[in-house]
RNA sequence: CGGGAUGUGGCGCAGUUGGUAGCGCACCAGUAUGGGGUGCUGGGGGUCGCACGUUCGAGUCGUGUCAUCCCGACCA
C-alpha cells in the first residue's frame, strides 16, 4: 500500500478517490462511469441495505422487482418526468449483433434486429411500476400499494466520481399508491423520517429534513421531500429523497379507482429513494487522512483480532484465547475476525484494519497472555488501551457503542458550527468562498432569484428546513420581504 | 460538450542529444524475524494505448486516433 496517500487539506477531491480505491472499495471498470463494488465495499452497502429494508419491511413495505426496461411510450407518459431525465438516458435500440462480413472476428449490430419500439434503461421506475399499478388498482380496497424495490439505474452522467454519481448505480426506490392526498403525505413523510434515522443512527451522520423549491424538485413530484448532510470539506450532499407525486403519474397513465362513494377518481401516489451515493457520504462524513473511518453499525467487520506471537506454540496459545474473545463476541451479536494469518506481520494488519476503518481492533500478544489482557484500539479516536479479558465482551461491547455516538457526535459539531447565517449578499459570498457550509439566508421565493445565486456562486437551495422558524427579513439578492430562513450551499 | 493531464511489468513511476527498456512496491523461493506497514539473499514478469509516417534504427520525433483521469457545465 503506498504511503503517500494525499491527505484532505492537500486535495480532498484526490483523498476521496484513492481513499476509495485503497480502502477496497470499489475501482472504475472498463465501462465509462461504472464502477466495480469490491467485496469490502459491497459488504457495506449489505449492511446499509439490511437496516433501510429492515426498516421498510416495519413500515409496512414489501419488496418486488420491475423490469429495467421501459418502452419509450411508457416513458414519455408523464412529460415532466420524461423532460427531466431524457437526456441522461440510454436507450436499446437493436437486439442482435452478428459478424461483421468485412471484418473477420468482429462483430456489428445486426441492422436488421433493429427493435420496434426503443426501450430505454430505467433512470427511475415511476413508468414502468405506474403502467404496472393500472393494472392492479380497481377499488380503494386495492389501497394502499406499498412496494419497494432493491435495483440498479442508469443515468448516463457526463461526470461521474465513485460512489457519488455514477452511470450506473445500485439504490431502492419505494413506490407507493393512496387512496387520498393525505395519506400520501403522510406516508412522503414517514419516510423521509425513516431515512433521516437511518442517516443519524446507522450511518452516525446528522441531517436537515427539508423540502427541496420548485428548481431542485424531483421531475414529475408536488413536493420533493429530503434529508441534507454536510460534508467535510463545506460541500452538502442530497443523501435521500421522499417524493409527493400528487395524481401526476395516475394522471398520466390513467391510473382510477372506486372510492366508497363509488366515485372514480385518480390514485395519489409517492416514491422515495437512497442510494450507493449513501457510501461516498459515508466517507465523506467520517473518514481521515489514515483511510477510511466506519460507524461500527455499517462495519462489515466490527472488530478484528490480531495475534502477536514468536513460533507456532505460542500462536496455539494465543489461538484458545483469541477464540474464546472471538466466541464470546459473537455472542454478543459482534461481527468479529481473527486473523492469524502468518503471511503478514502485525504491523502490517494495524496498518490494513485500520486503513480500512475497522472500528476495534484487539491484539494479543504473549505479554498479554501473562497478564491476562488485551489491548484494544478504537479508530475513531486512535487511542489505545489495555483491557482485562475477564469481561471484555462487555467492554468491547461499550465500546463499540461508544463510537458510534462520538462519530455522530463529531459530526453533529461539524455540521452545527458550519451553519451560517447571512444577511447580506456580500456576506453570503465571503462566507460561501471561505468558509462553506449551510448558508442561512433569507430568499424572496422566486426561482429566478434562485437561479440567479446559482449563476453566479453555484450555490443552490439545498431545502427550506421542515419546522424552520418564521422571522421577517429581507432576500439577500432582491431585498424584498421574506418570511423564513433556507438553507443555501454549493454541493455535491 | 469546453479546459487540463496522462497512457511504459499487477500498482506507482523514470527513461537525458533517437541506438531494440529500468526503479520502488507487489509477486515467487529461501532464511532470520514478529508489541506499528520486518531484514537479508536469490528469482520471474513488460515491446512501451493503437495506427500510420520520418529514420539504417522510434518508448523517445511527426500526424492521426482511441481510452482514462481531473476541473467545469448537467445531475442523485
Amino acid at each position: 500500500m503506498s504511503k503517500q496517500f494525499p491527505t484532505r487539506a492537500q486535495d480532498y477531491s484526490a483523498w476521496y478517490n484513492e481513499l476509495i480505491v485503497k480502502a477496497d472499495m470499489a475501482e472504475h471498470s472498463a465501462v465509462k462511469g461504472c464502477m466495480v463494488i469490491k467485496p469490502y465495499g459491497y459488504a457495506i452497502w449489505e449492511k446499509m441495505q439490511q437496516a433501510l429494508d429492515k426498516m421498510f419491511k416495519d413500515t409496512g413495505h414489501v419488496n418486488a422487482y420491475f423490469p429495467l426496461f421501459v418502452p419509450k411510450s411508457l416513458f414519455e407518459a408523464e412529460e415532466k418526468n420524461a423532460e427531466g431525465f431524457a437526456k441522461e438516458c440510454a436507450v436499446v435500440t437493436h437486439y442482435r449483433l452478428k459478424t461483421d462480413p468485412d471484418n473477420k472476428g468482429k462483430l456489428i449490430v445486426d441492422p436488421e434486429a433493429k427493435l420496434t419500439e426503443e426501450l430505454v434503461v430505467r433512470p427511475t421506475s415511476e413508468a414502468i411500476i405506474w403502467n404496472t399499478y393500472k393494472g392492479w388498482i380497481q377499488s380503494y380496497r386495492d389501497l394502499p400499494i406499498l412496494i419497494n424495490q432493491w435495483a440498479n439505474v442508469v443515468r448516463w452522467e457526463m461526470r461521474t466520481r465513485l460512489f457519488l454519481r455514477t452511470a450506473e448505480f445500485l439504490w431502492q426506490e419505494g413506490h407507493t399508491a393512496h387512496a387520498t392526498r393525505e395519506e400520501a403525505i403522510k406516508e412522503t413523510e414517514q419516510m423521509l423520517e425513516v431515512y433521516a434515522h437511518f442517516a443519524e443512527n446507522f450511518m452516525a451522520m446528522p441531517v436537515v429534513k427539508g423540502i427541496k423549491t420548485a428548481n431542485e424538485r424531483f421531475a414529475g413530484a408536488d413536493e420533493t421531500y429530503c434529508i441534507e448532510a454536510l460534508m467535510q470539506d463545506g460541500k452538502a450532499l442530497q443523501a435521500g429523497t421522499s417524493h409527493f407525486l400528487g395524481q401526476n403519474f395516475a394522471k398520466a397513465f390513467d391510473v382510477k379507482f372506486a372510492n366508497k362513494d363509488g366515485k372514480l377518481d385518480y390514485v395519489w401516489a409517492t416514491s422515495w429513494g437512497v442510494s450507493t451515493r449513501l457510501m461516498g457520504a459515508l466517507v465523506m462524513t467520517h473518514s481521515d487522512d489514515q483511510g477510511l473511518v466506519l460507524p461500527p453499525k455499517l462495519a462489515p467487520i466490527q472488530v478484528v483480532i490480531v495475534p502477536i506471537y514468536k513460533g507456532e506454540e505460542q500462536l496455539a496459545q494465543i489461538s484458545e484465547k483469541a477464540e474464546q474473545i472471538k466466541k464470546s463476541l459473537l455472542a454478543k451479536g459482534i461481527s468479529v475476525k481473527y486473523d492469524d494469518r502468518d503471511t503478514q506481520t502485525p504491523g502490517w494488519k494495524f496498518a490494513d484494519y485500520e486503513f480500512k476503518g475497522v472500528p476495534v481492533r484487539i491484539a494479543i500478544g504473549p505479554r498479554d497472555l501473562a497478564n491476562g489482557t488485551v489491548e484494544v484500539a478504537r479508530r475513531d479516536t486512535k487511542e489505545k488501551k489495555v483491557y482485562a479479558m475477564d469481561g471484555l465482551e462487555e467492554q468491547v461491547e461499550n465500546l463499540l457503542n461508544e463510537i458510534q455516538q462520538n462519530l455522530y457526535q463529531r459530526a453533529l459539531d461539524f455540521r452545527n458550527a458550519n451553519i451560517h447565517k447571512v444577511d447580506s449578499y456580500e456576506e453570503f459570498k465571503k462566507v460561501l468562498d471561505e468558509k462553506g457550509g449551510f448558508l442561512a439566508a433569507h430568499w424572496d421565493g422566486t426561482s429566478e432569484t434562485e437561479q440567479q445565486i446559482k449563476d453566479e456562486t453555484k450555490a443552490t437551495i439545498r431545502c427550506i428546513p421542515l419546522n424552520n422558524k418564521q422571522e421577517e427579513g429581507k432576500c439577500i439578492l432582491t431585498g424584498k420581504p421574506s418570511k423564513q430562513r433556507v438553507l443555501f450551499a454549493r454541493a455535491y
